[in-house]
DNA sequence: CCTTTGTTTAACCAGATGGTTAAATCAAGT
DNA sequence: ACTTGATTTAACCATCTGGTTAAACAAAGG
């Protein structure tokens, strides 16, 4: 066999690299070869089409995203303490790989149809369900406000992903460059951990 | 002349479906024209390329989603009135057009660069660093927590968006229909006002 | 050495895509 | 009716794009 064994992994970080930057629509096959310093058939002769290459990258980066909710939110920790780790972790996660949030988002609404294959095979749901239930019970013993779980979790993720998404945007309008956004974005594990601390003290 | 007046806004009108649809590399003239019922080559004569085309309704877009912002601000009512509004305002506004925001946040993440060209001729922006300086200075009168105003920009401003941005993950975790949805965000409105309120409470 | 089997390449293909052009159409002024 | 100038259309073009194919190549086993 010809050279080293590990074009197919060589593949998949070409295209994720390619289509994460570019998305389903604007990566194109001849990008992800040249990126990966091979010929165009490969791509084809290890991934049969460019949709199953996407799909690879797609659940690879929506398992980034969702599913390091589910580890953090399994563990055992008074409320507070565990919202703030959960916080402080997730921005963490995010920061590592930042640009996948935009991607994910973006190739959700352009085929929202998508979703339904990733409910079923996602198991960070069933922890996230559970944390909703904790959220309620722990509203009814008093040891927090009584909101609803649902926005609870939509503001912890709002604040965590969205300074991401929005990232070009901050930068253009307040002229920050990587090092002050980057110190932005450290400010928030805790800061956000704060907003949503003072909103549920009962 | 022959036909009616409007072929130019019809054009307009179709570009702003397909474009908010499909995004800039998704979408295709042909399904702008046949969106217009027109031929394909009347798009080059009014307007002269895709990118041509494209940029009126990008900026028309960004302005939907940016420039709202400077309106409510400039308003003269006292601190936590002034944030309660601009959030329902705010909310309200993009509720009209839900899928702006992922259709400019996604561009400008494959084009930074129109930033630039948008930062200068967007009126809102002087507005927003107005409010900021007014929040430092409610914040060393004791009227507010004193807390970093870039920091309470991006909350609000987070918390406002993403629920649209990530419309069909939250409805696919979480089973809602287009009702559910929508007095999910309906109740928002106050909601999160309640969050950054408790948090800026000195 | 030669066969076999997995790997890689260059050349090619059909359809799509953004854009052009020359002719047709239409309404209004003369 | 005829000219004029804007508008609209059908046909066309060059290039790009995802995908295919046949042949070349490289090792490992016999």
């Amino acid at each position: 066999m010809a050279q080293e064994r590990n074009t197919e992994e060589l593949i998949i970080e070409a295209a994720r690299r390619i289509f994460i930057k570019r998305g389903l629509a604007g990566a194109r096959m001849q990008d992800i070869a040249d990126e990966a310093g091979i010929n165009k058939a490969m791509l084809h002769y290890y991934y049969r089409s460019k949709e199953k290459l996407f799909e690879i990258v797609f659940d690879e980066a929506f398992s980034k995203m969702v599913g390091r909710l589910g580890a953090i939110f399994s563990r055992q920790l008074p409320m507070e303490e565990k919202i703030r780790t959960l916080i402080d972790h997730y921005i963490t996660a995010i920061a590592e790989t930042p640009y996948v949030p935009i991607f994910v988002l973006n190739e959700i609404n352009q085929q929202p149809e998508m979703m339904v294959k990733r409910i079923s095979s996602q198991p960070a749901f069933p922890d996230i369900i559970a944390f909703m239930k904790e959220v309620v019970e722990a509203g009814k013993k008093g040891i927090i406000k009584e909101i609803s779980p649902l926005q609870l979790f939509l503001n912890i993720v709002s604040m965590c992903i969205f300074p991401f998404v929005a990232r070009p945007l901050i930068q253009g309008i307040f002229q920050q460059d990587n090092i002050q956004f980057n110190m932005l974005i450290e400010e928030r594990k805790k800061l956000v951990g704060d907003v949503i601390i003072s909103w549920l003290k009962p």
